[in-house]
DNA sequence: TAGTGATTTCAGAAATTTCTGAAATCACAG
DNA sequence: CTGTGATTTCAGAAATTTCTGAAATCACTA
């Protein structure tokens, strides 16, 4: 491996934080790679930057288009193929976001709602539907969450991280705006 | 594996997910087994449950102590450890964020930040750094928002959830407030 | 202190994942 | 069509991870 020493640290914690997640070594190095490259980069450029053989470069590059986490790129009269990441990080954490639901999510959901149709034989069975019938609720509660923010545009999504709990204080306040309607005075008890 | 039908897909499902996720395919399946057990479970059982040998059993629960996602329990008279998971389903989710967090978001920051302390010695390095620093302002906005809802207590959580981006329309609805103090008109073009 | 059963440790076996080089395929130019 | 270079595929090699059984440790009792 041949790169600035800087761009290298952050090149190697990627390749190990990879294996943390469910991606490999490799896959976390390129995207690593790609993502502080100034411009596009060849596959060849990879592999040599990296120290892998061409062959490993194509396969985990494949890995990254799966995860839309690559843009293609070409330059007039190269034939060859040019990689990048999207400009906007916002966009990538959609992206990641987004692959990593319907890898980790969906398939749970399906499973669990498939079990929770069939019919349980035993109290066992009958106890287990209950505990993944409340793990079932939670999921889709957060998927729910998640479908809704990720419409919103990026600036607005960016205010509301910023607020944080602070929201909860704009929910107490429209509580007793509410109650304050309904009964003509504040109930701070209120807190549906 | 000589289980419940039912629980024997929630459990395989949670092993073949596991691998997915950093977790291996063991680690996974015991915890999906104490999850839906409707008593504490030893050992020797979970063992015998999954088909595998004690000692990986014995390996497995104390990745899944290190994670916290297990509880350990006694009977009187009985010398064994029982293990279970807890009850609250928020409980286990909160852990899970924080477990991550810990071990996927944390160390990734703390090298972010190292890096940018350094000089760049180059355009390229200039510009990796640039890239990074991007990164590291959205990991650390993620990660304040998250130390920040993480405190609120569940029922609250569940609420704002349940709004979803409707809280934008609050939000909105402050804007005119707030404006209309300032202005004694409503001004629709403010977003901030 | 010796004995008993539960639990952990750990070296090596087994399984799985990752990586490579050689060959195949592909896309285009002449 | 033929040649050229880029890219992909894939069988097996290499590396890594997971799992096991045997031995060690531990906690407690008699």
């Amino acid at each position: 491996m041949n790169l600035p020493p800087l761009v290298q640290s952050f090149v190697l914690h990627f390749g190990e934080m990879g294996s943390r997640w469910g991606i490999n070594r490799t896959v976390g190095q390129i995207y690593a790679l790609l993502f502080v490259s100034p411009a596009p980069v060849c596959a060849e450029e990879i592999a040599e930057s990296l120290g892998i053989s061409r062959s490993n470069v194509s396969m985990s590059l494949r890995e990254l288009q799966a995860w839309n986490l690559v843009i293609l790129k070409h330059k007039p009269d190269d034939r060859r193929d040019f990689f990048t990441t999207p400009d906007d990080v916002w966009q990538i954490l959609r992206t990641l976001a987004e692959e990593r639901k319907k890898r980790e999510v969906d398939p749970t959901l399906s499973v669990l709602r498939e079990i929770l149709m069939q019919r349980p034989a035993s109290d066992a069975e009958r106890h287990a539907q209950q505990r993944m019938s409340e793990m079932h609720t939670l999921i889709e509660q957060l998927t729910h969450w998640y479908e809704d923010v990720k419409q919103l545009e990026t600036e607005r999504l960016a205010t509301l991280l910023s607020l944080g709990a602070k929201v909860t204080k704009l929910l107490e306040a429209k509580d007793r705006v509410v109650s304050l309607g309904r009964s003509r005075r504040p109930n701070p008890a209120n807190k549906s």
